[in-house]
DNA sequence: GCCAACGTTGGC
DNA sequence: GCCAACGTTGGC
């Protein structure tokens, strides 16, 4: 039982997108960066819980939680000329790119804001991925005891 | 293998 | 819109 943390801009992707997915149930796809995709690929488990972080909008926030529904399996967006997250560089023999089945648990509401997190970025929260200077990315793991934090300040 | 240039992320 | 931080690319 892992947890993590999922970060995507509300414009694009949001809660409420995923709560109007089917069985509110969506591929977590278009992440085009290494360490994300290992982390997808290999350490993700089915029942996994993560949040899901609204970012470059105009209160960054947790909005919700997603449970893992399907494990890491080979993206389709990437080898999809006509998807927007085609890439002509990955060999469908051998895919570059990896993605999990998210599933939305609950809304959290109102959403635990950035700022609140950063409130307990010396206490807490000090050795939280997101909370770390240059971080940028756009899946981060969250310790056992971050989880219960913050699910403390909903 | 180095590193400058460039593109992207994301908070503010 | 700005800009710091960081990842990727490509020439050498």
């Amino acid at each position: 039982m892992n947890y993590w943390l999922f970060k995507s801009e509300p414009d694009t992707f949001s809660v409420d997108d995923l709560a109007r997915a089917r069985r509110s149930t969506s591929p977590w796809d278009g992440v085009r960066n290494y360490q994300a995709r290992n982390m997808m690929r290999d350490q993700m488990t089915v029942g996994d819980l993560g949040f899901f972080y609204h970012s470059s909008c105009d209160v960054p926030a947790i909005a919700g939680i997603v449970r893992i529904v399907r494990a890491g399996y080979p993206e389709r967006a990437a080898l999809d000329p006509k998807s927007r997250y085609f890439d002509a560089a990955s060999d469908p023999a051998k895919p570059r790119w990896y993605c999990v089945d998210v599933c939305l648990e609950r809304k959290i509401e109102p959403p635990i804001t950035l700022e609140t997190l950063r409130k307990h970025a010396h206490g807490a929260l000090a050795e939280m991925v997101l909370l770390r200077r240059g971080n940028r990315l756009s899946v981060t793991p969250v310790t056992a005891d971050e989880w219960r934090f913050i699910l403390s300040l909903a």
